[in-house]
DNA sequence: CCTTGACTTGGAGCCAACTCCAGGTGTTAT
DNA sequence: ATAACACCTGGAGTTGGCTCCAAGTCAAGG
């Protein structure tokens, strides 16, 4: 499968697979004679695995280590399983943060809500007299 | 309250927050006479708003412009709920992606434990290579 | 044979959001 | 009065993560 392809399939740019390459985050991909890239099905789920990880928020240079030991081998389980557990605890905590803004914004909205119809109802009071 | 203080009462930096009061996204603090800032509680609740936005990943820009619309007053509050209406869709949909991530770590860290703890018993590894 | 179009590379450029710095002023403690 | 320190400013530098570009290669169609 090439660039194009996996490109639109994975929704990134032919730029941004040929980037993630280059630094280490997914291993070399098979190329053609003509030195054309010729991505397999474990590429793809590399592929969607990083972009699953980089969506959340994960830095890129967590997700190098990770592929790297993923590189070398059985040996690096523990090491493996330490980086998930920790990226993992950070991902929660981003999101509790999160979500006190969501309840922020929705106590706001409710509040904007609220004031917005007063001031319908004010209007029209006002506007009766000039009405009739 | 001068800087030093609301920097670390906020965990800001002051850097920071000369840096925000600079792009308009906090409105001018009050000047001692020779120039030192003096923040007051209104611009201490207006850093915690601003700091909890931003700890959510809303952008600058859009606080500045949402900044500004507070400041024109009581008319812009239809604009100014809209703004938060939008920015908490954004918000829900990127807590959405990040649950699907700690939903697929929470997963990949349960494989991780039981291959370990396979390991740990058989010492001998039948495991099949893993991709990422 | 020539053009078109997808691919290649290394390197530069860009954007958001800070972060740091130099050079200067003001304040406080000894 | 002087050292030490907090603050000021404008502007430059940094970081992370792409994104774009020029110049070149290659395969296929007219």
């Amino acid at each position: 499968m090439r660039i194009a392809e996996v490109s639109e399939q994975c929704e990134l740019s032919p730029d941004t697979l040929r980037y993630y390459e280059r630094i280490g985050l997914l291993p070399p991909v098979n190329r053609s004679e003509s030195g054309i890239r010729d991505y397999d099905e474990i590429d793809l789920k590399r592929v969607e695995f990083i972009k699953c990880m980089r969506s959340a928020g994960l830095p890129i240079e967590v997700l190098i280590e990770y592929v790297s030991l993923v590189q070398q081998g059985d040996q690096t389980s523990e090491a493996r399983k330490e980086i998930l557990v920790e990226q993992r605890a950070q991902l929660a905590a981003r999101m509790e943060e999160m979500q006190k803004t969501l309840d922020l914004l929705d106590y706001k909205i409710e509040v904007y809500e609220k004031a917005l119809l007063k001031k319908e109802k004010e209007t029209i009071q006002t506007q009766e007299p000039e009405v009739i």
